[in-house]
DNA sequence: TCCTGTCAATACGGTGCCGTATGGTCGCCG
DNA sequence: CGGCGACCATACGGCACCGTATTGACAGGA
């Protein structure tokens, strides 16, 4: 995934000798999980990563590039990865609906992927092409949710009811703020499938 | 809930001979739904009310306290209007959450609520103050699904579970970005309504 | 060893915004 | 009609950032 001559990984905010332009990118994402766009600045970004901006502007055209860049490395996270992850799975409709709706509860907090989601959505809504993105992943998961669902016998409108519930509880449940315990979400996860697909 | 001497409504963009605060925080809000908080800044909301900032620093003390009256102001919009309006419905808890959980997809296009709700959301992750202002609206919303779910008889846990489901779908649907119809919204309302209050 | 390509430091002009200071205009009330 | 208070305009200093230009350091191959 990470460029050419990717030998070393200069992990995090060490001072890493020399830089590939995805740890800009990584730079970048990590201060857009507790900001938004406006917060990714080249000259911010720099500091954290103990360089100058001569060094960006070697990797880089402009700040819209790494913009660009950052929003395909979120889509092929957010999709790529987990659809073909749980497909891999062999079990049950359930126990693969069960699964996935706790993703958000399970994933480490150190992880940030809601916050990162949310800060992308939310600059969605000035940039068109993060929108275009945003609405691409929404869909492509929408499929995965119907292929998951397709398994059990119904007909259609009743099909696309039901991943849109699946999909719309997934996204809510990773956005919202109140302070249930993990496991808490996680049972309320087990809930919201077996009202899914019940039996 | 305009502030004192507000006989006029300068509407909008139009002029307006004279401002008030609450002219400010609206335009903030515009402002804020198609963008982020960073967007809300003095000089910009100036211009797109026809004045200079000598006006909003005769207001406003600083920008910051724009920021905390625009969080006030949503607290209020999300939780008590809604919470006092659906709970003097006299209907039964099925239909009650019916109407509920199809407001976003009913609300009218240029009301923005999603978006704002959005913006918010994503201000939340930098701004401690809105972080709990979120959370507390959160909290009031979850308190108020688990009195109109209540009447139902169900043991602690579950209804603890389908609060937050009923919670997390409708917040999901509020930010999903794909392109359902509104009436398709409104029919997964209903089916969402249908599986969490049965018979 | 020198040379070339890769990556980074430094310095600069330009822009947009914050907050302050100070003055201007208008309505209203005595 | 004079003055006071509410509301707004203008002008300024300061800061943080973008993007460019130029130079510097350092490695590996010829």
């Amino acid at each position: 995934m990470t460029p050419a001559g990717a030998s070393n990984t200069p992990s995090e905010t060490a001072p890493a000798a020399r830089l590939a332009a995805q740890d800009w990118v990584d730079a970048g994402l990590r201060v857009l999980a507790n900001g938004n766009v406006d917060d990714v600045r080249v000259e911010v970004l720099a500091r954290e990563l103990k360089v100058t901006k001569g060094s960006f502007y070697w990797h880089f055209r402009n700040r819209q590039e790494l913009l660009e860049r950052i929003l395909d490395h979120w889509t092929e996270w957010a999709t790529i990865q987990i659809t073909g992850w749980v497909r891999s799975e062999g079990a049950t409709a359930r126990e693969r609906l069960e699964w996935l709706l706790a993703l958000p509860a399970r994933s480490r907090p150190d992880k940030r992927g809601a916050d990162i989601e949310l800060a992308i959505r939310s600059w969605a809504l000035r940039d068109p092409l993060a929108a275009a993105t945003v609405k691409a992943v929404d869909t492509l998961r929408a499929e995965f949710f119907r292929e998951l669902l397709t398994t059990l016998e119904l007909d259609e409108a009743e099909l696309g009811r039901r991943v849109a519930i699946a999909q719309a509880y997934m996204l809510g449940d990773a956005l919202l703020k109140t302070d249930r315990a993990r496991d808490v979400r996680i049972a309320n996860a087990r809930a919201c499938a077996a009202l899914l697909v019940p039996e």
